[in-house]
Parts: structure tokens; C-alpha cells; sequence
DNA sequence: CTGGGGATGGGGCCC
DNA sequence: GGGGCCCCATCCCCA
């Protein structure tokens, strides 16, 4: 009996002993389950924020079609000017920005938003938005260099034609000087001015309340958009326009750069240019803010890769500017790259049948040289060097391609850029490196890369020597056909450019140009 | 020595 | 892909 109840007791103490361990395991195995369930709860949550952050994203898209369907808007941007100096004398000064609003002060009528800047040592900006009835003041209508010249750097003046009643009272809108940018706001009406430093925000928000004030007259405009469209228009214009990094020191503005789905990286140095794109975004109308934006733009950079995020905009401009210019005066050698993007515009706006070749079909077409980083404000400098360079887009506008109004028939495949036709997208697309640097084609031997295949075709006759083109007078030989043709005025004493101040003839037009430039400059 | 102009070579880009 | 033109930089010559 007693053997019995030891039994009975070590069996009891077995069971508790075997209970316990399965309590513990139980324990153990529950607390893992926590754990995992907590660390997908917490990885739901990223998702949703992320979901929440894209949504958001999707919603400033289609707020920014909505406003871009209802008000053309076009970004000017000058190339360096080179000639003479002509221009208004208040507008001497060297790098300057204009925002114009043509045509009745409203803002469904044109809207050229100007970067010119100059020497690339400083980067003076002036945004100017104009009316015509700022245009008809006159002299009441001055442009002021803003007080925020103790960094010319990073100045910005911004003035308004915008009627008296639509400017915005300085009071009311606190500016705030979070960065070195200044803008100087002049209204339409002579007394109506204002001055402020502030920053890229501010400048948002004058933009806007100027936009809305002329939104406001319900005659002016047709179809006003929602004021939170009207909000994210501007603010991407005055993003792409006001937004400079003069040293790199990131006058940037983080507008959800964020966002994954429309984001690509660009390495860009004179050698060295590829744009990869990430993603795919649909830059149909209202995409072109959004691409525009970052083509034209450094933003987000980061301190090794100058990463560039779509809707991350900062603009630098290094560009010998033109101290004037307007929107109405083109100088007379053409730096029309601002025309060519209002033209744009207002081609968007009237004609639904353009048929634009998205340039993210050219990111993503080309091949994705990698390439090595450089120093952002290189890149800033040659982007702008070959985006902005007006001379030649005057130059294809002087040679009938500017716009396509005339032949969009045969030229159904626009440039966004520049709005010039193309018969087919491969031609666009091999055109709009032009504007956005991509160089696909690189050289074997060198650093020097290519928009054209043809081009490194014929840059590599530099290193292999070839010189298939031979003088039939004196035997000189020459690596390209036009150079031996140009050679070839030197034994037929051919002279067809002559100077129309002094009558001196030249064998090339670049030797009459740079003569009437030492000579009759002043001319 | 200096500036203007010619010659040449290279890149950009349109046709 | 070639032709052609433009622009620019550089070197050189010469007045």
C-alpha cells in the first residue's frame, strides 16, 4: 500500500514536472507567434504608409492635370547669351527670371516662366511674372533687386504684373527666410509693390495667390480648377523655375521625392550622361510638369550621386546670360528655348491630337551606360549646357522645325521639350536628348559619350586617325567631308559671308559672326 | 606684343 | 547613316 502511494506520488510529481514543460513550451511557442505577428504588424504598417504616401502622390497627379488642362503654363528657360547686350535697363543685371503672364492677365493665357542665368560664377535669379497690364503701366512697373542681396548667390526676384487687388499682402503672408532666397514681388500697379525675402514656399504661395486672384474673375477664365489644383500647378512652376543651387548648397524643395513610382537617378558630367530610369511614369499632359521638373532639375541630391527624384526640383542655371530679356523680345540671334516651351503649351492646350513621345520612353530606351558620379554642380552645369542651349534650338526654329503647327500632319511625333515634329518616335526620341542629355552612345577610348550613334562614329576617327577625305589641291586630308569642303574655299577663294556694316567677306558665317561681334557690336 | 583673321579639328544636331 | 551646317576652341600667321 505504501509502495502504492509512493507510486501515485512520484507519478504526480511526474505529471506536474510534464505539465510545467508543456506550459513553458506553450509559453515559448506563443511568444514567438507574438513576435512574428508583431513583425508583420509592424511590416502592414510600413505598407500602409507607403500606400498612403503613393495615394497621396497619385492624387497631386491627377490634381495636376486636372489644373494643367484647364491652364497652360510653359517654363522659358534662356541659354547663355553670348551677343550684345540689348535690352531694357532695368533689366541689366545679370541673371534673371522672368514669369510672365501674357494676354489679359489671366492665367489661362500664356505662362512663361524664364530661368536665364549668366556667367555661372553668380546665380542671380529674377522670376518676373507680368501682365499686359503691368506691361501697359510702363514705367510704373519696375523691377527691384530684392533685399536679399547679401547673397547675390541666391537671390530671386519675383515680379507680378498681377492687378493691384490680386497681389498679395506682404502682412498677410508672413514670408519666411528659411533659406538665402529672396524674391522681390512687384505687382502690376505702380503702387503695388513688394519686397520680401523668403523662400521657395513663399514664393509657392505668391504664385498662387496671384494665380487665384486671376482665377477669381470668372470672365477671365473658363473653367477655374480647384484651388488645390491651382496650388500644386504653381507650386511645381515656381519648383522648376525659383528653385537654384548656386553652389550646391540645395535650395531644394522635397515635394514627396519619396514617392517610388516616379523617380530616376541621372549621373551627368560632360563625358558621362545616362539617365536610368526607374520607373515608368505616364508623361502625358500632365506628367510634363512632373518629368520637366526633374529633367530640368537637381533634386534631392545626395551627397555622392547626385540622385535626381522626379518632383524633387531645383534649378540651377549657369548660362552667360543675357542681362534682358523678355518674353516678347527674342534677341535677334534667337534664344528661343522658352518659346519653344510655350509653344508647347499652348499647343497641349489647343491641339488634342499631338501625339507627344513621352520622354521616359527615351530613359527608357537608351542604353544605361554606367557612369561615374561627378560633382553636382558639374552636373548642373552640363545639363544646363545642353538642355538650355537656345542658340541651337533658335537655330532649329530658324530651320522651320520650331513648332509643328504647320506640318504636324506628316510630324506627328512631338518634343515635349521644344514641341518640334518628328515623322516617327525614334526621331523624337533621339531629338529630346538633346534636351535631356542623354548620351547612350560612349566612347571606347575615351570618356566622350554620344547622343548619336553617327557622332561616335565620328569622333572615333580622332583616335584611329582616319582621314578618308583628301584635298584634291594640296593634298590635305581631313577626317570629315565637311571639313575638306570647308578646306576647299581656301583654293576657290570662296568668300559668301560678308558683313553687312563694312563689307568684309569671310569664308565661314562663324568668322563673319565673330567679326560683326568685335567690330560692330554696337551695331 | 597684340589683335584680327584664317585654318583646322571637334561636337551638336537637323535634314 | 550620310550630308551638311553651325558653333566653338585652338593654333597660327601677319599687320
Amino acid at each position: 500500500m505504501a509502495n502504492c502511494m509512493v507510486f501515485h506520488t512520484q507519478i504526480a510529481s511526474i505529471m506536474e514536472v510534464l505539465a510545467n514543460a508543456a506550459v513553458a513550451e506553450i509559453c515559448k511557442l506563443v511568444d514567438n507567434d507574438y513576435a512574428v505577428i508583431r513583425l508583420e504588424v509592424s511590416q502592414s504598417q510600413k505598407e500602409n504608409r507607403a500606400l498612403r504616401k503613393k495615394l497621396q502622390l497619385l492624387e497631386l497627379k491627377v490634381a495636376r492635370e486636372r489644373v494643367l488642362a484647364s491652364r497652360p503654363s510653359s517654363v522659358k528657360i534662356l541659354d547663355r547669351y553670348r551677343g550684345i547686350v540689348r535690352g531694357e535697363g532695368h533689366l541689366t543685371e545679370g541673371h534673371r527670371s522672368f514669369v510672365k503672364s501674357m494676354k489679359n492677365n489671366t492665367w489661362i493665357d500664356d505662362q512663361s516662366i524664364t530661368v536665364d542665368e549668366g556667367s555661372g560664377t553668380s546665380t542671380q535669379h529674377v522670376i518676373m511674372i507680368e501682365s499686359a497690364d503691368a506691361e501697359a503701366a510702363g514705367p510704373g512697373v519696375k523691377m527691384e533687386r530684392s533685399e536679399g542681396d547679401e547673397d547675390p548667390q541666391h537671390s530671386r526676384d519675383i515680379q507680378t504684373g498681377a492687378p493691384s487687388v490680386a497681389t498679395e499682402d506682404p502682412i498677410t503672408a508672413p514670408v519666411q527666410p528659411r533659406t538665402r532666397s529672396s524674391i522681390t514681388e512687384v505687382s502690376g500697379t505702380p503702387n503695388a509693390v513688394l519686397k520680401s525675402k523668403t523662400d521657395t514656399e513663399t514664393l509657392t504661395r505668391r504664385l498662387l495667390h496671384t494665380g487665384s486672384d486671376h482665377r477669381s474673375d470668372p470672365e477671365r477664365l473658363g473653367s477655374p480648377p480647384a484651388p488645390s489644383s491651382e496650388y500644386l500647378l504653381v507650386f511645381h512652376q515656381s519648383q522648376r523655375t525659383v528653385h537654384s543651387r548656386g553652389d550646391g548648397d540645395g535650395d531644394t524643395l522635397d515635394t514627396g521625392g519619396d514617392d517610388p513610382s516616379c523617380s530616376y537617378t541621372t549621373e551627368m558630367d560632360p563625358g558621362n550622361i545616362s539617365l536610368g530610369l526607374e520607373t515608368q511614369t505616364d508623361l502625358s499632359r500632365g506628367d510634363w510638369n512632373h518629368y520637366s521638373s526633374s529633367v530640368y532639375s537637381e533634386g534631392c541630391l545626395d551627397k555622392k550621386g547626385e540622385n535626381i527624384i522626379v518632383d524633387e526640383v531645383s534649378v540651377k542655371v549657369e548660362c552667360d546670360a543675357s542681362p534682358t530679356w523678355n518674353a516678347d523680345s527674342h534677341l535677334g540671334d534667337g534664344h528661343s528655348q522658352g518659346r519653344d516651351f510655350l509653344d508647347y503649351r499652348e499647343n497641349l492646350e489647343t491641339n488634342t491630337n499631338i501625339v507627344t513621345h513621352s520622354p521616359i520612353h527615351v530613359f527608357r530606351d537608351c542604353d544605361p551606360v554606367s557612369t561615374s558620379m561627378e560633382p553636382s554642380d558639374l552636373h548642373s552645369h552640363v545639363i544646363f549646357d545642353q538642355i538650355l542651349n537656345s542658340n541651337d534650338r533658335a537655330k532649329a526654329q530658324a530651320r522651320g522645325g520650331g513648332s509643328t503647327s504647320g506640318n504636324s500632319k506628316e510630324k506627328r511625333f512631338l518634343c515635349m521639350f521644344c514641341n518640334k515634329g518628328f515623322s516617327c518616335p525614334q526621331k523624337v526620341e533621339v531629338h529630346q536628348r538633346v534636351h535631356t542629355g542623354v548620351k547612350p552612345f560612349s566612347c571606347t577610348q575615351c570618356h566622350m559619350r554620344f547622343a548619336q550613334a553617327r557622332d561616335l562614329k565620328r569622333h572615333q576617327r580622332v583616335h584611329t586617325g582616319e582621314k578618308p577625305y583628301s584635298c584634291p589641291q594640296c593634298e590635305k586630308r581631313f577626317s570629315r567631308q565637311d571639313h575638306l569642303k570647308m578646306h576647299l574655299k581656301v583654293h576657290t577663294g570662296e568668300r559668301p559671308f560678308s558683313c553687312t556694316h563694312c563689307g568684309k567677306t569671310f569664308s565661314e558665317r562663324s568668322y563673319l559672326r565673330i567679326h560683326q561681334q568685335k567690330n560692330h557690336s554696337t551695331l
